[in-house]
DNA sequence: AATGAATGAGGATTCATTCAT
DNA sequence: GATGAATGAATCCTCATTCAT
């Protein structure tokens, strides 16, 4: 009743239901950008903005700011585990991508810490969700034997000291401390590189 | 408003700057509780609230909220270097007291990401400064031919995975995963505690 | 998109117009529930989810929030007006459904109250149109000498008087005090029942 | 951190701590003038504007909306608490001052109302506390043998009777209401006005 | 004629920071 | 020096309303 929109003739267009699915994509790439420059805090408005629409249609696709982020990460989750059930997919190549991922995306290494409450971005247990598909991922790769069998516990610890090495303000920097770190373990790590196909 | 006069042994202390220096510690230790419940971005009101002192004493003593964070977590450093400087200090023992303190305080494992900009908690440059301060004190513990002393980037690496593997509510867990994180980067460690005198 | 013949009495009824009525009734009624549920300042979007129509349909029907309310109410009134009318009918019968429409709609209570101007609900000078309905159905069952007949007001007066005793979480304790408060002003007042043929 | 405030040198003057209890007494007498132009459920930053203070000073002084209703009813509930302490009272006077707040304040006749849930004002169980103190200041008064006395509801369902009935845009208007349902309830009633010393 | 997405203004709420006392 | 109130910008979130399909 109150609300006061524009004059009738000054309002952007209204592209109707085709653009949904559009902007759906349009606000989690921008929630990329937005996180890899401003972390996971960064105001959603921001994000909105970025993808060129309107607060309401964030709201309408993600009904909070968990939402967002996870749909953020689960591509990148949806991608290690695509590398995981390719053809002839091993260990090496498969930590290859998940680096990849952890050096290109800050979030992302905070959902592998993965605890749950408090943390001020309020990503809750969907981050322990990811996880756990990150580790079914690489699980079923891991050879007995492996430097990374021997405790339950140990890969994705693993996989975590990895996060906590990867700092920097450039990729290559980030990509560089991830191999030593990867190296320090002694476990053998692939091309560092998206998944592709 | 007037003077009292009293023996001078009874005299009720110089209230002025004395009571600086015991609010400059009240804040800090409310600091410390109110990160480890709430993290780094918690309003400072709650801080000064904790303290019981005035959100004006705050700003007294700390220019910014990264100042008080840095007030914080240089007490953990300062524990760090101390222990460093201990009659007889190996590289274990010290890596165990900079192990409890990664296990203590969610907080101080960002310093020792370190990078600078863009994080949501603001704190900048100063954060490098601490690393570095643990860095000097840790290398000069370290053996020629020690596992981390292969490339120079190798030892602060290494502290970065283990506070990238400590994760979980409590601190008993936390622990638990760093000693794990150490034994995969088969580096030996002390017992996990706090450095006394 | 082409057309389809059919025997004339198998052939799907025209759902344009058909359909269109069809939802009216579906808004109405759901706008009855809502109302019910969460008072006239609910969301127009719940009324047209709950009468499983889409936004834009509501607005086909009604220019405005009020419309939408006023449709509700026409109703009440409509059944009071047609009680009124029925063979035989007295003013306490009349009343009773009255009553009975009091208890059952806190919404229409507020039509009862008829001011117009800056409620939140924005119902302006419908209101006051029905209400003149509900005296004017009144008034001709009012005999001469009805302690309601002394000042051309106070029929209103009363009927508004009674809307003001009714609260209380359950119709059966709204119709509780709405009797009382006929009895404390000395009117008859039949069964308190919705008008039914 | 990412406040920006006005340069420093165009900020309107702080008054400092002095002026807390001047604010307060602004926003409830403010809050009382917008609740009559636009009803209980008016923005509350409307209610800051009209007090000439920040947003941040409502809220300091008033946990959420209810709080800032209830304050402004609150004063009505201590004056007629107060007229009916009052040497001689009778409660004749009271029902004078008690109607006179009917008339007066729309919103003070929600209270009366005093169911609880749901409403969109927001305002819950306080209001029925504020209702049972009207009631115990006017039981206190209430001659055997009166009109109101006969069944344990009829003195608040009375209220709630005059309260219906107080309806109209002028405050004369609604006041000829109220005398007209209190002769319709055959109840006497003093002089209509707030309750001075 | 229906659908349901998009728009964006408005209102609620929080907090960093200043400053009179 | 300390206190704690005030300020107001920024952010979150919710709808009324429009409109392409």
């Amino acid at each position: 009743m109150t609300q006061r929109s524009l004059p009738d003739d000054r309002r952007p267009a209204n592209e109707g239901p085709r653009a949904a699915a559009r902007n759906r994509a349009a606000l989690v790439a921008a929630a990329r950008e937005v996180y890899a420059e401003s972390g996971l805090t960064a105001p959603l408005s921001a994000i909105a903005r970025r993808a060129g629409v309107g607060q309401g249609v964030l709201y309408r696709h993600f009904p909070d700011r968990a939402a967002v982020a996870i749909a953020v990460l689960e591509e990148n989750v949806r991608q290690i585990e695509r590398a995981a059930a390719a053809d002839g997919a091993d260990l090496a190549q498969v930590l290859g991508v998940l680096t990849w991922h952890q050096t290109e995306s800050a979030a992302f290494v905070s959902v592998l810490h993965a605890e749950g409450e408090g943390s001020p971005s309020g990503i809750p247990a969907y981050a322990l969700a990811l996880s756990r598909r990150v580790e079914r991922a690489l699980r079923r790769l891991l050879p007995d034997g492996h430097r990374l069998a021997a405790e339950p516990d140990d890969l994705m610890i693993a996989v975590g000291m990895v996060s906590g090495a990867v700092t920097g303000p450039t990729r290559e920097q980030r990509e560089r401390r991830a191999l030593a770190a990867w190296r320090l373990l002694g476990v053998e790590v692939g091309p560092v590189r998206p998944f592709e196909e």
